[in-house]
DNA sequence: GGCACGATGTCAGTGGCTGTCATCAGCATA
DNA sequence: TATGCTGATGACAGCCACTGACATCGTGCC
């Protein structure tokens, strides 16, 4: 086991997840996780900004997924539906069973929960710029981005605690449809 | 100064807001502010879980207020009108001057960003919770509370960054507008 | 074979945070 | 007034996340 085994990366994120769920997250050293990976801990650090980041390194392609997404709707769309498309598609994209055990560990301690929000606000970020680009109002463009994230949110919550597994897209469009009726004062 | 004397809490706040402003989060150690409030590192860990904690003390203040406005809203009224009228009044009671020092020190570290990300999700839950119990729906609760938030947010960053002091009320008011206008598709 | 470059290892150091025990102010009570 | 109790603080040792600096190794290219 020299250098240069391949996917150092990937054998790091592997580590961690596995670590993370069978001790916990505060409970496991970066020098634990390094180790597994057949690695240092210097190096982990050179992959992964922090010790949370290691459970996070997807969520930039989905970003991207979404941006594409909404950028791609069609001109007549409301934003709104721009947006739930987005989020349609990329909940389509997620595998209920490593979502599951992923949240699991996330839901299990504080700091990775902070860190999940500030994914979900950077995808929300993203989703804004993309409808300011399609001539949406800032304003509109942050409000519609925000809310479709907390009915992503919601649904995505459904989707991984329910014991009979949904079809995750569905409940979207359900999330969406329930947050129409509300902000319309039902 | 020897021990004792009175208001140490409200020293390290104070201490802790100065050194942030002053140099940066980053720049200031705790057992810095501990020095300049007199006290040793080990007591401002005594007062606040960590180091980001002391800049967030009011917020528990702030959900109380919310809470109590959803409970005492009227019967007839719509849980968004609901949320709303409680996150008017949360806006009321704020200070511009030191909402705009305290937000300058927050938006400039990523840190900070992130455990303000927390505290909103707090309200949210809060707020939820309220809702559920005047006997709206799990998940239309969640939704509404969330897509509130969202409006405070908006509004919230527009009063602290507009040259003009506009009122924040009516920002909020504005803000929810908008929100009940994009989520209706325009 | 030699060389450039990027990935990894090694080591020392900073600082956030915690556990533990000693110490001290204030208060009650004998 | 002495004594004892309680809660807040100090002092100290230690863990570990994270970083900077420099050495070392693999790989591809000439």
């Amino acid at each position: 086991m020299g250098r240069w085994e391949p996917n150092a990366r990937g054998r790091l994120e592997q580590a961690a997840l596995e670590l993370y769920g069978e001790r916990g997250f505060e409970q496991t050293t970066v020098a634990e996780i390094a180790k597994r990976a057949g690695l240092t801990e210097r190096t982990f650090f050179r992959h992964f900004a922090d010790k949370r980041e290691v459970l996070f390194a997807a969520s930039g392609q989905l970003e991207d997924l979404l941006v594409r997404t909404v950028i791609e709707a069609p001109d007549s769309t409301a934003p709104i539906d721009a947006v739930a498309a987005a989020l349609e598609a990329g909940g389509a994209a997620l595998y209920h069973e490593r979502a599951r055990k992923r949240h699991t560990v996330i839901v299990a301690n504080a700091e990775l929960r902070e860190r999940e929000l500030v994914k979900l606000a950077s995808l929300a970020s993203a989703l804004a710029e993309a409808l300011r680009r399609r001539g949406v109002t800032d304003l509109a463009a942050q409000l519609t981005a925000e809310a479709g994230i907390a009915a992503f949110k919601v649904a995505f919550e459904h989707w991984v605690n329910e014991p009979d597994e949904k079809d995750l897209p569905q409940l979207i469009r359900e999330s969406f449809d329930e947050l129409k009726a509300v902000t319309a004062g039902k």
